[in-house]
DNA sequence: CGACATATTTCTACAGTGGAAATAAGTATC
DNA sequence: GATACTTATTTCCACTGTAGAAATATGTCG
């Protein structure tokens, strides 16, 4: 397992905003960078040069240029993605999954451990075992990213993590004296949100919001182009968020708010009551599609309430763009209608439509989260 | 009537730093400039010598130091104030209320007029002939700005205002064209919270949130130093904010939304409703601290409703500060109580305690509010 | 093939920066 | 009151990074 890896190019401010705009914004040719930039086309090849020398970056042909004739066509410049790999992990109560990515957070290798034990120290050799695994699969690691699950400061003490009954667990740390690789940990939302907002349905915008279900409610916020975050952040206030007023009661006496109605435990546990068997999150969404009562009503009741919060969010923060991701997103194609039924009820019809988007909801869509923190914390450095 | 004023220094980026960080921080030693920007002592002495020598900065003397004692004083920049004088103007459907202002927002003249048509060529003429009178009243004139409630593009056209009749004016040429002054005009409620921003409450403060009572219920958000605005900004949708499932019809077929709860015209209705016979709102408010049923109830259910809404703006934004303006603004000291309620019932107990101040209520805050745009665009100048 | 368009490189003058050292202006100590 | 000490500000200089002009590269179009 190698860990060392050549040094993201730190030279100048802009050298490393070149190198930035280059990874973020795909190919693209020195004279675009320069007008993003604010460059001049000379400044742009003093710049590029010692980046390409470096093996950062490579020419590439421009091939199809649609839009475009006559004059010098440009060499875009783009990253040698694979010449960096990092691991990502997502850390919950049971388990660790983990992948390997390349620096554009494109996922090369995975690898799962179920959890023989929630002590910390026994947690983290579990986790320095995975990562040895994965960094044998390629020629080296350059970072470790890990999301969890609740209150996490300064990008490696773990505050409080409920899943796991943790309490100023200092995760990153430990990790990083077992394995040597450098590691940051943060809370699993601001890892998605950050993913999304780097290198997927987000990338470029500026301002968007992030909804995920599945154990939990998380919502992520990105507002001129920073991601906006408190002391709080990992609390899952937004699972608070009251949806129904007759809803179930919540452990903390608030009735129907967003934990109690939008996630897959609530909406397996509303079914279950009703119909007095086991069915799991999936066969309610079948059930629902064939319009059996309970599961329809159920997620109908999900589908406004998220709806409600969806408009909610887009009334108080304006976003470009909504991305409702996590494990139990499937409930967004089956309750299309009372997503937009509950929309509609707290949106004025004059303000513009809301955009938003699913994600597959796949689980590794975390871990590859958690690879963007360690890719973040490597190019941008010490902030 | 001068106009013309020496322009804004606006020769280098740095220069410009400079200037803002002495206007926003008030008097503020050459030393703690080049900490708070990064730059060396030798460049602060370089980049403020020309400002002082243009008037526009003086040195002061910094007498009561009460933390330091050794070492050489600092000999603190401030802003000579009085260098630069502003108007500021709120435009509503029935009036126009004006103010001159110092570069600092402080108030040195005001003036009214009522509106003796709401047609906009005569409206511009009635803002005109204040701005004239207003400008007699000082050296001279450096900027106009006019806080509208209504969408407004650019700086200048007001594309729709409700409370005018108004669509597509193009206000600010208009009154720039009449009275050769420079004019800006925005929404009010970001006039309110620019002006909150820079010399109010949230000075020095990255991320707010500011809520107005009146007429109408108004949203400003300031994160990351940066108001957050899209082109629906002006539509007032907080004002659909669903409150209490149970409330009045509004208009646009939403139950208890803020506008027909927390708005003075609706805690008004409300009072009227019940004890059949003519009230005003400061009325209500001494009845409610005296404990008249009706009154109490009604302020207690507004209370509570704006303790909902500044819960749920907290709870997805995360501000370090909320501010409470407006007219209507008298509602939180007397429905103290229920407000804290209304915060309890959707706020985590473990999330940190929400800070929130209120301002005066006096209409002339939404005057300084305007002038602080016109502050704004001379100081900042073209972005 | 020559005219044209655009991208990239080369070259140069120069503005703005940090940093060291000097200077200024007070307090603390004896 | 002299001296040491502390911090703020200024002076000065070497140097980095920049824009901008001009040269060059490399394609399309007629």
């Amino acid at each position: 397992m190698k860990i060392a890896a050549p040094p993201w190019i730190p030279q100048s401010v802009q050298t490393r905003a070149v190198a930035l705009e280059v990874l973020l914004h795909g190919p693209i040719s020195r004279i675009d960078i320069a007008r993003r930039l604010n460059l001049s086309p000379g400044s742009l090849t003093r710049l590029s040069t010692p980046l390409i020398e470096s093996g950062l970056l490579v020419e590439i042909n421009s091939e199809g240029r649609s839009d475009w004739k006559t004059g010098r066509p440009s060499k875009p410049l783009d990253v040698v993605a694979a010449s960096r790999h990092f691991i990502g992990m997502k850390v919950t109560g049971e388990d660790v999954t983990a992948v390997v990515t390349d620096l554009r957070a494109n996922v090369v290798a995975q690898s799962y451990r179920k959890l023989t034990s929630q002590v910390p120290d026994m947690v983290v050799v579990q986790i320095a075992e995975l990562a040895r695994e994965l960094a044998e699969r390629v020629d080296e690691i350059t970072a470790l990213g890990i999301g969890i699950g609740g209150l996490v400061n300064d990008k490696s003490e773990v505050l409080s993590a409920p899943f796991l009954g943790w309490q100023d667990v200092p995760l990153g740390s430990m990790v990083e004296g077992m394995t040597g690789i450098p590691t940051v940990v943060k809370n699993d939302v601001i890892a998605f949100t950050e993913a999304e907002h780097w290198f997927g349905a987000a990338s470029g915008l500026s301002r968007f919001a992030v909804i995920t279900l599945g154990i939990g409610v998380g919502f992520g916020l990105v507002i001129h182009n920073q991601i906006v975050m408190d002391a709080d952040y990992g609390l899952g206030l937004v699972g608070h968020w009251p949806i129904d007023p007759f809803g179930p009661l919540c452990p903390s006496g608030h009735k129907g708010c967003a934990r109690m109605v939008l996630t897959q435990g609530a909406i397996v546990q509303a079914v279950e009551n009703a119909i007095n068997r086991n069915v799991n999150y999936e066969e309610i969404l079948q059930m629902a599609r064939s319009d059996e009562p309970v599961a329809r009503r159920v997620i109908d009741d999900a589908g406004r309430g998220l709806g409600k919060l969806i408009a909610a969010v887009a009334n108080l923060t304006s976003p470009e763009l909504i991305i409702l991701g996590g494990e139990g997103v499937g409930l967004v194609e089956v309750a299309a209608a009372s997503i937009q039924e509950g929309i509609k009820e707290q949106r004025d019809p004059k303000a513009k439509k809301i955009n938003f988007v699913t994600t597959s909801g796949d689980n590794m869509e975390w871990c590859r989260g958690a690879a963007v923190l360690a890719i973040q914390e490597y190019v941008l450095g010490r902030p």
